[in-house]
DNA sequence: CGAATACTGTGCCATAAGGCTAAGTATCGC
DNA sequence: GCGATACTTAGCCTTATGGCACAGTATTCG
């Protein structure tokens, strides 16, 4: 029942940007180094370090330096705090006594 | 397969934020009035109304003004777009050919 | 050793995010 | 109708985000 979970924010904050989840997307296939993973976006290498480094702190990835090359591998236990609270909605919205949800938006209503 | 999904950005960014997240949880149980629950977060109602505007605006929630109360509620269904988010990853990474994640974080490296 | 490679560090910039106050509008209840 | 209620609009402020260029460091290769 952890409400303001400071892991969710980051979490959820790395995953907002598309080419963060696009790095996660890849390194799903198996570890890459920064250079080969920048290689497939429109940016600058530094920029694209940034996004390396926010994915990092907010631990998906998990990251080394082997002489001048710096690896990236995913830490998919990270992306079960997701699935946890996803869970945790749906026991939520389960344990409420079947009220029918007779709310329904006014097509009036406009803005 | 759509990588650069403007939804999903817009689903993790709305929960990306603890108050949003917590909205999202109370609407869990039913819909409620803005007032209502803007009363149990600390923060000015103008303030907690970009919170709704922003939820609203990414789908997650419907919104409707019946007189001078807006009522909440919470819309399921996006949700749903990060468990197939997710779905897909795990997809992803049980597609490679058991590659034995040799890679291991070196200690040594510090910076 | 010297050049190429692979980051890394710094600083700048524009926009967006999240909060505030103050003032305005629309209902509702007496 | 008049005051209270429930938002809503507008404008301001500070910090964070995401991108850039340019210069620097550390390895590796010939």
């Amino acid at each position: 029942m952890a409400q303001y979970s400071e892991a969710l924010d980051g979490v959820f904050t790395a995953l907002a940007d598309p080419t963060r989840r696009e790095v996660v997307r890849r390194l799903g296939r198996g570890p890459m180094s920064v250079g080969d993973l920048a290689r497939e976006f429109p940016m600058t290498l530094p920029s694209f370090m940034k996004h390396v480094r926010t994915l990092e702190a907010n631990g998906l990835i998990r990251t080394a330096k082997a002489g001048r090359v710096r690896t990236c591998a995913l830490r998919r236990d990270r992306l079960a705090l997701v699935d946890d609270w996803l869970a945790e909605q749906r026991r939520v919205w389960e344990a409420r006594t079947d009220r029918l949800e007779q709310f329904v938006t006014d097509p009036e209503e406009q803005s």
